[in-house]
DNA sequence: ATGAAAGCGCTAACAA
DNA sequence: TTGTTAGCGCTTTCAT
């Protein structure tokens, strides 16, 4: 940038004013006469003038900037919620710097640098139990969890209503009349896991069916960890009539087992996922799923963020979505 | 923030020395007494002291971030370039923003947000052809192209060798006998879309086999406009033996289509796409690709922009990285 | 080796 | 309504 940016000072001398005045332009102060701002106004557009984001952070002591750690940026459901993130706060006119820490210590280093250093002025951390990291976050920082409770902590927090979701997704299952119904859960260190999984046994409790430990199976959200899944079930002998899948991934992998096996799925094999990624409607089959609405679950706490950044008295809230039951081939009776 | 951050000068006070010496502390000068410097860190260590990020900024005259825009940041390839991008910088100490803009309007208000008001040092864009968004970039501000190419503009580039993974893609179909291959594109705005067809035409014309415009058809990158393409080429009775597509979720959404039609793959259609995806290994069949290094595109081009950030005169590189052939069922001879 | 002074580009408080 | 004076927290001269 070799003619180094105008500053309003510039604009101040250009337009025969001071450079206070002209700041009382771009800020849309009222008290400036009309014939003033004009002056301003064209200086500003003759010199290009645009103001400099650095400074003003420097004088008012605050960045416009939200900063988002997720485990990483290209799981599906992670990318939306960052998506849907950077779209509410740009709506603010705050911008969202988004990260990914793949472990604790990378974690504390990003903690140092965007809290630490006073890059940002408000965090989301999605799936904060992913390893120990939650304990590094430090207090009395503007702060929302995604995907996960505060566990008593004073925290605000997005996210689906898990157990909700699971319960939904069994009594789907339950009631095609499925009774040895499987679960591939996420890592059980995540908040959505537990939730999903006493979902799932509430839903077997009021049904009445009693709940078989020797058919949970704990993946990792990948496809691969699915399809072990199943493979580990079938060599147990342990084959169920149904799986729920705590992911849309997973329940790829499961299909992908079950062609393995020579397993048809549905007529002997029910499976259904959550997510509703646009994959899952292309895969074989269709995949019925328990659709959840990622980016409104990064606007909402992009939202809640931002409340409590402008407004530090406001209440922590915690807002749990609910999921919507999207049925197609993979569990089809007929 | 109640009790508000310390500065400088409070280090300096409790150390007994001039905010300067803090400042040679902290930024690790070699004039500083061993004693001084363990009276100032000890401070720093006491006060809990970081340096303001903006304040360093405001001094310095740059930012140590860098932006990035792409089209969304949900896409896999997207993400995983973006991911990519974000190690690189921080690995040098500097801070990915990465945002998305859908149409050229979002671009252009990022455009002035980010570079017209100093937010960030360099600008990496992924996709600058998917709208006319390209003509709406500053001159002379370090950029690079992710994706595209430069078109003859000083500007540096990153991005697959289009041509030469399209050309392997079809010779792998040419060698298994086929000689009715269809191409399903991309946005054909976009220049891996073009390269990735002029590569295609080349290995045809190579093999003499002729092309065939009938057997052409425009997607946008999704698998319901792949499955689109099979599905309107099967309703004008014009059926080939192989299908190219220019990514995995299209090729995905052919082999949906192929089971709707009846079509066994890979024995009546062979089908070949471009990701390597991880799910691609768990579609049915299996997706036979071309791998792309997503993470390391994403890589290179932060990369190459931080060199023409620290050296302004350094040469604008154009980088290609080579696809990789992997072979799965999808195109599987017997 | 250390300190004092000036300034980065803006906003806030006070005067006029 | 407008201008003047001080900072914001740091780095960069230039002295000492």
């Amino acid at each position: 940038m070799p003619p180094s940016r105008p500053t309003i000072r510039d604009v101040a001398h250009l337009a025969g004013v001071s450079h206070q005045t002209v700041s009382r332009v771009i800020n849309g102060s009222t008290d400036v006469t009309a014939e003033t701002r004009d002056r301003v106004e064209a200086a500003i557009l003759e010199l290009g003038y645009h103001p400099s984001a650095i400074a003003r952070s420097m004088a008012r002591g605050q960045t416009h900037t939200l900063a988002c750690i997720s485990p990483n940026l290209t799981d599906y459901t992670l990318a939306s919620i960052i998506e849907g993130a950077e779209l509410e706060a740009r709506n603010q006119g705050y911008f969202l710097l988004s990260t990914s820490a793949q472990n604790a210590v990378d974690f504390n280093e990003l903690i140092k640098e965007l809290v630490g250093h006073g890059r940002v002025d408000g965090l989301l951390v999605i799936n904060p139990y992913a390893d120990e990291r939650y304990q590094l976050i430090p207090e009395n920082f503007p702060l929302v969890f995604v995907g996960a409770h505060s566990r008593g902590a004073p925290i605000a927090s997005v996210c689906l209503d898990d157990e909700d979701a699971a319960r939904a997704a069994t009594e789907h299952l339950l009631a095609r009349g499925h009774r040895r119904i499987a679960l591939i859960t996420g890592p059980m260190a995540e908040d959505c896991c537990v939730d999903r999984r006493a979902g799932f046994i509430q839903a077997l409790e009021n049904a009445e069916v009693p709940f078989d430990k020797s058919l949970v199976y704990e993946g990792d959200w990948s496809a691969s960890s699915g399809r072990e899944a199943l493979l580990t079930l079938a060599r147990r002998g342990n084959l169920p009539e149904a799986v729920f899948a705590q992911n849309d991934r997973m329940a790829l992998g499961v299909l992908h087992a079950a062609r393995d096996l020579g397993i048809r799925v549905p007529e002997q094999l029910a499976v259904i996922g959550v997510d509703d990624m646009p994959l899952a409607s292309h895969f074989d089959p269709p995949l019925t799923t328990m659709r959840q609405d990622m980016p409104r679950i990064g606007r909402e706490a992009a939202r809640l963020l931002l409340e409590n950044i402008q407004n530090p008295q406001a209440a922590l809230l915690h807002i749990k979505l609910r999921a919507e039951l999207i049925v197609r081939q993979s569990t089809r009776k007929e």
